[in-house]
DNA sequence: AATTTTCTCCCAAACGTTTTCGTTAACAGA
DNA sequence: TCTGTTAACGAAAACGTTTGGGAGAAAATT
């Protein structure tokens, strides 16, 4: 039993015509009971499906979602994609994954792979790299073609498209407030580079509360980090001045930092309060447990996949931003409030 | 400029046929050089790609695998999802995941979505439930179809295919010996219940590596989880007993287990030693570091996808089953050597 | 001049569906 | 007997490709 049955099979072998059987699986009043009941038997036993391929070429639909991400090794983009997964499945949608790798050069030619008919959107986190170059051509020219195409976390203003994101401002503004009001008052900084947006966005959220609460920015307690891998040689210079409080852009910097601030002898919280970005795992199970700000990937990418099959199956043409709030989650890693 | 350029198009605006189009893009000698410069040009011109799907059709190769995993946060599935992408990239395929998140029905429910003709080949890692469930009827149509499948890491021997797994039982035999090596008397063993595949072989390397130093069991000191989401008032009781090691099939056990035992004031690694199993960010990032067996997720993802693709183009015979070698990283949450 | 070869090019089938529009035959009404 | 209706089914087009087999005309051979 090699293969899968056809539409053409069953009706050679029913001695029918190939439409008379694609009505009778239908339950079409056009055909007759008798014959109705024939070939849908006949099909059942043979298990019949539709090729979606075929399927898919007469309707002009794929359903199928193309996901675009630098990388999946990694909570943030692993829960958003478990979030348009959970949310596609439902509405009868699969999942196609392609991976950057943070490479210009792959994001493009993944698009292009994708945009030639094997779907039917686009839900996408731009990669460093592009954000650094501003080449946003492979997104206008998939919009062009009118497919839709919504951009998550790593986003772009000059793209008119739909995009969800989280408030990556106030989420740094709301952390270092914490980290002021339980009284931290020379408060350091472990950033990415300023062209990856979500870096800049948490830097500005920093820079914005200090201000709002007077207390003066001491630039070189402001680390900008461009590669994640090295990251412990950037932090550790952090140290050399005396600070009470780190807000880090991530999971990582933040551990890095409590680890290194540890071996100089350093207690958390007693003597550093420390705040992360992104409540993954690490958070969750470091010690002390980190004190975080939460960005829901699961909701973030639900509301992707959202507006993406909307877009799809309504055709609207207003873009929208949606924003979805964060949280900051308190653990250990931070003084309680006196 | 809306919509993708076809052949039809281009052959009514040149006025040729769509064949002499369709020769002319493949440069085919039949078709004069002028036609085809001409063909050429305007397809540059108006950026034509072939339509994936009527490709897919006719051809009857999709180019597309289909992976079907329980969970995506988590970060060996991730990896092995990293792993599979690449080297599908590589070859020119792209990935579709589907999550049956543990469960049966979707684990059936996605793999008869894919195998209507969607994708070429299965790449899979079953639910517990099915494990528990011994049904395994749905692997064994997508077989009967002719369709390629391999399993990685939940496998089972009932069915015939391609398979990549690590060495579990080894792995396990390796940390525990690691443990006995530096002195540890009373190992405890935090496991999952025993119808999840890694979890018994897991089991049976302790068991094995304890009996081959002549040390006896103690039952009580075997804890077996099934949700791993409050594991920790499973693990709690260990502590009843005097151990001086303990090896987790997992990381989220080991540091569960870790930060109980702190919290009783015991000292690791002086007092405790803690081996996991699976080299994830956890890890890599607790303090101490987790002394962990270290399974390749990425090379298990290429393995995986490396023997589908071959299976696919090749459509050969045999079946063989790749082990990917286990390490065991040794951090600070075990006694160095004396 | 008749035949063959060569060069261009095009038709049509095929992949597996769905759906519109016939077609045929039986039967009723006039 | 003729027209109209209805039930049951089938032919064909369409989705966008690729490709084997022609076809027509010019060039070359006999």
């Amino acid at each position: 039993m090699k293969g899968k049955i056809t539409l053409k099979q069953i009706s050679k072998e029913l001695d029918v015509s190939i439409s008379t059987v694609s009505k009778a699986l239908k339950n079409s009043t056009e055909i007759s009971l008798e014959t109705r009941e024939k070939v849908q038997a006949f099909a059942k036993l043979y298990n019949y499906r539709p090729n979606n391929i075929a399927l898919s070429l007469k309707n002009r639909k794929t359903k199928n979602i193309g996901v675009i991400i630098p990388e999946i090794v990694h909570h943030f983009f692993a829960s958003v994609i478990s979030g348009i997964e959970h949310e596609a499945n439902e509405k009868g949608y699969n999942v196609i994954i392609c991976l950057s790798t943070e490479s210009f050069d792959k994001e493009v030619i993944n698009m292009e792979m994708l945009a030639n008919g094997s779907i039917d959107g686009f839900i996408i986190s731009l990669t460093k790299e592009t954000q650094m170059l501003k080449d946003y051509h492979h997104l206008q020219e998939v919009i062009n073609q009118g497919m839709p195409l919504v951009m998550f976390d790593r986003i772009v203003d000059e793209i008119k498209c739909d995009k969800v994101v989280i408030d990556d401002k106030k989420g740094a503004y709301d952390a270092v407030t914490e980290l002021i009001e339980i009284g931290c008052k020379n408060i350091g900084l472990i950033s990415t580079v300023d062209y990856v947006s979500v870096g800049r966005l948490r830097t500005e959220g920093f820079l914005e509360a200090l201000k709002d609460h007077n207390i003066s920015v001491n630039q070189d307690a402001i680390i900008k980090i461009e590669d994640i891998e090295n990251c412990r040689e950037n932090i550790a210079p952090l140290f050399d001045h005396k600070i009470d409080g780190i807000f880090a852009v991530n999971e990582i910097f933040a551990l890095t930092a409590m680890n290194i601030a540890r071996e100089r002898g350093l207690r958390i919280p007693e003597d550093v309060s420390v705040v992360g970005f992104t409540d993954g795992e690490l958070s969750k199970y470091a010690s002390p447990g980190l004190t975080t700000v939460s960005q829901n990937g699961l909701l973030i990418g639900q509301e992707a996949a959202r507006m993406l099959i909307e877009k799809i199956e309504d055709e609207s043409e207003d873009y929208k931003t949606k924003i979805v709030k964060t949280k900051l989650i308190v653990r250990k890693s931070t003084k309680s409030r006196s």
